[in-house]
DNA sequence: GGCATCCACATTTTCGAAAATCCTACGCTC
DNA sequence: GAGCGTAGGATTTTCGAAAATGTGGATGCC
């Protein structure tokens, strides 16, 4: 999202470091984070450190306590399925405008991001972590182009901010790689179904996609995986 | 929103503080932001300033530019649009999952703020500022409870951001008397639909409200009000 | 023994100045 | 005269320390 191109100030270094650890579960959920650490952390002083936490937070990732610091956000079911509704309400809508305005450069566009991620391994714990992030920014890509013919920026920037949130959740799940999906499949669907132009079906497979993402990172949680 | 608890450091009153100079119209759009004044006009040092401004930065009423310091967010009929196009999709779900799960603890709240917004004045620009600002919360009030069942925090949060976002505008709209609009006989409209728990009716009419909002605006703008 | 109060410590928040960056205008060259 | 490079000034960004605030424990009182 921001990561790449933020790097002008020492704010925007600090605030994809501590993002990273956050999504990378060096920061675990709930604890608490201190202005010392940080800044060992960041290798900066306090203030580029404080104002990453103050966007950090506006967007989710952390909760403030006045007074009393800033902490990394707890993960939850609860936030997870409410997530996940509130994607597939977002996305669906922008989805069915961008089959709706989407000219021919935005299907090329579509194609070639599915080609490229589908070329790439699928993510697996055994994967050096280079190539699975590379997964990651394709996946992230694909589901952009997808949604960025919709012609309606805050949708698209609400779309991506929860995109980046449902990601801490689907980190959890991609670490058990016995998964009975074909992910790849799923995307070719909704791809299929969008250059179309079969807007209905599309939404319902988008739909679906997450519907399914959801319920495997629900099973983990409910397995315990969230302590630690 | 955040405005009146938000007051136990000083950066949270510097935030509310630029955020009503903004929404009043003090600070225009597209100005330029220098420290030195908001330093002033804070009568506190740069710290808690700038934490402000990356806040209202994170929800789109400023606007940054590395190393140039931040503006405020310009307006545009585009804007309005997109923004009211996006609150019909969030709040029309919103209400629609609280007519879903609301109990008759809602429907009383609902009742309640109703009454107290409707034996206000209407906002008009010869009333006294106080006065207007009292109609503008209860407003809200109303809003705010009427999606408040919906069991989504996420989707009360957003719409909460896009209310205020919104409100920009809408202030704009205010300072013209002469609308044809029984803006009180709209929500009594709204409200009934959602006791008879009829919700594509109550969603209806909650988007409808928004569009004619939305229209008083767009006029306003293409006679040229948006230029000082 | 239970409860409130106060003090010392750890931590956050804020300050004021230093460093870094950007914009402007001037002068120099061609 | 136009273009390029550069010093000066204005402004933002960052730093390191001071002030403010919360925390936990020890003490004294009921």
């Amino acid at each position: 999202m921001k990561d790449r191109a933020e790097a002008r100030t020492l704010a925007g270094d600090a605030y994809a470091v501590i993002h990273r650890a956050i999504r990378s579960g060096l920061l675990k959920p709930g604890q608490r984070l201190r202005f010392a650490d940080l800044q060992a952390l960041c290798g900066m002083s306090v203030s580029p450190v404080r104002e990453a936490l103050v966007r950090l937070t506006a967007e989710g990732f952390t909760v403030s306590d006045d007074h009393r610091g800033f902490s990394v956000a707890p993960l939850s079911i609860a936030e997870l399925l409410d997530i996940v509704g509130t994607r597939k309400l977002l996305e669906g809508e922008a989805l069915r405008l961008s089959i709706e305005h989407g000219d021919s450069a935005w299907e090329g566009r579509l194609l070639a991001a599915h080609h490229v991620m589908s070329r790439l391994p699928r993510e697996r714990d055994d994967l050096p972590t280079a190539i699975r992030e590379d997964w990651d920014l394709r996946h992230a890509d694909f589901h952009r182009v997808l949604i960025s013919a919709c012609r309606s920026p805050i949708l698209i920037e609400l779309c991506e901010k929860l995109f980046v949130r449902a990601d801490r959740y689907r980190r959890l799940s991609v670490s058990v790689p016995n998964q009975s999906r074909d992910v790849v499949c799923e995307h070719e669907r909704i791809m299929a179904f969008a250059l179309d132009r079969n807007a209905d079906g599309a939404v319902a497979a988008l739909k679906e996609h997450y519907q399914r993402t959801a319920d495997a990172v629900e099973r983990l949680f409910q397995e315990g995986a969230l302590v630690d």
